[in-house]
DNA sequence: AGCACGCCGACT
DNA sequence: GTCGGCGTGCTC
């Protein structure tokens, strides 16, 4: 109904509400409207309310009636927290369209869209009754009871807090019997959790802010030179006398008493005696920074000659792909392109993985764009991340950098989408719910915008080559790259030949350490790259074969030695390495294999002088490890850098001449439909650090067989060639771009239930997915994880089919058909569209 | 997802 | 016998 059909009259009727729940249950609630409300709700704004028997949730208003519902009797909204919608139409739409794909609810899509901050959530407090006294209760209380009655005194307590404290798992009996002897009060305490920065400012009061009550005040004040002091410093940096409105700003108090010689009691006097008055002020998170320098970016010819591809592509398509060798200058030619949006007057989305969104291209972006953009990182705090949400709404964001979950923001009139390294595997979320590919997403957000999207890679998703190639999606190409720098020449390190010949040294062939050893005598820089951390992915007892694995999870576990612990890489279990083997004491234990931190380790003894650094996940989980490590390689104080896929993200860097790959057969001969392209992706990605401008680079890749035909193809930069044989490939195999994949995944503690489990969903499957092609159920690599058995299956539809949306819902019957079964009840599926 | 209620084993 | 474990069903 309209709501705003009788403007001023305050309807008297009452009106019910139907809310999205940030919970997995696919339906809306509806509430019941307070009347004083009935003026002020609109959709897309946030309530705040009563969900089961104690919990206070935030839902957004996604409709409202005049029909209550007949089923039930519908609780009343306790607040409105907006004035104006937090959530617009166009990302109901898409909330609504991702539920639908990702086969998942839209309370789940809506609980990874809304940063945090603007979910307030209540939390189960208890509390002392002010009226009760242990000493006079006519109860008897347990020991339990007692200490947590002792602990209660003066403080209120979470329920997981008290769990903690007293050692239990459950809680409630003990506090419901608590509550029935009067001891205890139970409540709700909402967490506002956006807070708003503020600012205390000073300025002086309408009566001190003229001239000739100030020449007073100096008299008066001429025996205080403390408070003097004060004074003369406010008008130093605040010109009153010259400018009275400047007066109205102030002055922060921090910048007044930032000469620590000035009195803190001086000042307070002054606001005592009415000379000063103190104000606060709401300010930014977001430092304000110079004016955006307005210098033109001068692109090379072909760097032109792209971006005027793009434009005419944008007029007949609306994604194109941007395949653009590493260094060929991708990011100008976004920043145009960004820059001619917005000056157009829409919106733009820039989104990047996790790992290149640095400080460094945050910088750059700043200098260009000012405090127009915003910048989503998950790093960011909370706080943060909804000044970005809001600074959209707003409108004093035109332009967002950030990373996956960017994609959520609520543009109203978004124009341009880039979706930078767009084959990066980082934009798929794994987990929980929404499984979403932000790449994907972006494509249909655009449509839904009518706005365009710009895919870059140079190293596109086997995928996205063959939409452009099939026209689906425009294609530009920039394979020069950018000034005279010249591709790199890559050479395979034949392990097998040099082990014959005795040149191998521990895991380092002749080859690569001769590499290394030239390019740091000419003062270059080295990449090492290993796609592997920890020290070594294995331990093993040389006389009983005995392989230590984890607990929770069937996998053997990885040596870390700076820990000197046994760590799965899974669930997180760690446990020390025994000094003999537990099943035959031996103490002959050996390390197998190698990870990032066993290479460091043995590049020093073979290069004593070199200054090394490792990056990987292990030296780069605290706040600034990752661009602390970047820095140093960037200044040069650093020689050689040791890593996992991170070093294939991030800078350009001028000095590295030399990159050298490890275990180009364990990426190449992992059993999956994926591995070649993830293989020459990297192997690709990783090159492209080598030899930036007049030196070209060397690549040295360490492998067994150098005649494999992937290398082969690498090898001669043969790009389309590796393209041709992977689409062949997946039209024989039919894998996507031929089909659609959806990976259900069955778990349960038992790992009998787990695969009857998936034997029966697999017929079910079976009989109602007709026109199908169904593998499995099998085990996946790792069978168990956190205690939980896992069994896969892998359903194919055929490209193009037109009963997608059917069987996807055919699909989720099965489900719910096998959950209703008593021994399947207790069996969690988790469906995965478009895995990657 | 939480969270309450209800039914079963191992301890006083 | 009770306490504390976890399985089950519901939430406007």
């Amino acid at each position: 109904m309209e709501l705003f059909e009788q403007p001023g009259t305050e309807s008297r009727i009452t009106l019910f509400a139907e809310l999205m729940l940030p919970i997995p249950v696919p339906k809306l609630f509806t509430y019941r409207v307070p009347l004083p409300l009935n003026d002020k709700i609109m959709v897309g704004q946030r309530a705040i309310v009563p969900f089961g028997d104690r919990k206070i949730l935030t839902g957004v208003v996604v409709s409202v009636t005049d029909q209550p519902p007949k089923q039930y009797e519908a609780k009343y909204i306790l607040e409105l927290l907006d004035d104006f919608p937090s959530v617009t139409e166009l990302q109901f739409k898409l909330f609504q369209w991702m539920a639908d794909y990702y086969l998942c609810t839209t309370g789940e899509v809506m609980n990874a869209a809304l940063p945090s901050g603007l979910k307030l959530s209540s939390e189960s407090m208890v509390q002392l009754n002010p009226a009760f006294n242990l000493e006079e209760s006519d109860f008897d209380f347990s020991e339990k009871e007692r200490m947590l009655l002792k602990r209660l005194v003066g403080e209120s307590m979470e329920y997981s807090a008290i769990s903690k404290f007293l050692g239990v798992k459950t809680v409630y009996s003990l506090l419901k019997s608590l509550v029935g002897k009067g001891a205890i009060i139970l409540y709700e305490e909402v967490k506002e959790k956006y807070k708003p920065r503020t600012e205390r400012r000073i300025r002086l009061t309408d009566v001190y802010a003229v001239a000739s009550a100030l020449e007073g005040l100096f008299e008066t004040i001429g025996t205080k030179p403390k408070q003097e002091a004060i004074v003369l410093k406010y008008l130093q940096d605040v010109p009153v006398l010259s400018h009275a409105e400047a007066n109205k700003h102030g002055l922060a108090h921090k910048q007044l008493m930032s000469d620590d010689t000035l009195s803190e009691s001086s000042l307070r006097t002054l606001i005592k005696n009415g000379v000063f008055e103190e104000f606060e002020v709401v300010v930014s998170r977001f430092e304000e920074e110079p004016l955006p320098d307005q210098h033109i970016i001068q692109l090379s010819e072909e760097q032109h000659q792209a971006q005027q591809a793009i434009l005419a592509s944008f007029k007949e398509h609306s994604a194109t792909l941007l395949q653009g060798v590493t260094g060929s200058g991708k990011t100008e030619i976004y920043i145009n392109l960004i820059k001619q949006a917005i000056e157009g007057g829409s919106q733009v989305l820039y989104l990047l993985p996790e790992i290149a969104l640095t400080t460094q291209i945050v910088q750059r972006l700043r200098k260009i764009f000012g405090t127009t953009m915003g910048v989503y990182h998950s790093k960011f705090s909370d706080n943060e991340r909804v000044e970005v949400w809001n600074g959209i709404l707003n409108g004093r964001f035109k332009f967002v950098v950030g990373v996956r979950s960017a994609i959520f923001l609520p543009f109203d009139n978004l124009g341009l989408i880039i979706v930078d390294e767009e084959h990066d595997a980082s934009y798929k979320q794994q987990e929980p719910a929404p499984r979403y590919h932000a790449r994907d997403v972006a494509v249909v957000m655009a449509q839904l915008h009518h706005a365009k999207v710009l895919l870059g890679s140079a190293t596109p998703a086997v995928e996205t080559y063959y939409q452009a190639l099939q026209g689906k999606y425009g294609f530009v190409k920039l394979d020069k790259r950018f000034g005279e720098a010249r591709l790199p020449t890559l050479v395979l390190a034949d392990m097998g030949r040099e082990r014959k010949q005795k040149t191998v040294k521990g895991e380092f062939s002749g080859l690569l350490l001769k590499s290394i050893g030239d390019a740091l005598s000419k003062k270059e820089q080295v990449i090492v790259f290993q796609n592997r951390r920890g020290y070594s992915p294995m331990v093993n007892c040389e006389d009983c074969g005995w392989v230590p694995k984890c607990v929770n999870c069937a996998v053997s576990l990885t040596y870390h030695q700076y820990r000197h612990a046994l760590v799965c890489h899974y669930c997180g279990y760690r446990e020390a390495l025994p000094q003999n083997c537990p099943t035959c004491s031996s103490t002959r234990l050996k390390t197998v294999g190698y990870g990032t931190e066993k290479l460091e380790e043995e590049l020093m003894l073979h290069f004593p002088d070199a200054r090394i650094q490792r990056m990987d996940l292990d030296t780069t989980r605290s706040k600034s490890g990752y661009e602390s490590i970047l820095d140093h390689f960037e200044r040069g104080e650093t020689d050689i850098l040791v890593g996992t896929q991170m070093v294939t993200k991030g800078l350009d860097f001028d000095h590295v001449s030399l990159v050298g790959i490890f275990n180009a057969d364990r990426m190449i001969h992992f059993p999956d439909f994926r591995s070649y392209e993830r293989a020459y992706q990297l192997i690709t990605q990783v090159s492209g650090r080598a030899g930036r401008r007049e030196v070209p680079g060397t690549v040295v890749i360490q492998t067994s067989s150098p005649d494999h035909p992937l290398l082969v193809t690498i090898l001669n930069h043969s790009m389309e060639k590796f393209y041709g044989d992977q689409l062949e490939d997946r039209r024989q195999h039919s894998y996507p771009p031929f089909s659609r994949l959806i990976d259900v995944t069955i778990k349960h503690v038992d790992k009998k239930v787990c695969r009857e489990g998936a034997d029966a969903l697999f017929k079910l499957f079976r009989s109602a997915m007709p026109g199908t092609k169904l593998l499995g159920p099998g085990e996946p690599m790792v069978s168990k994880i956190r205690n939980q058995f896992l069994m896969s299956i892998l359903v194919k539809i055929p490209r193009g089919s037109s009963e997608l949306g059917a069987l996807k819902q055919a699909l989720m019957q099965c489900i719910q058909q096998l959950l209703k079964e008593k021994e399947h009840r207790n069996t969690r599926v988790i469906v995965d569209v478009d895995p990657v």
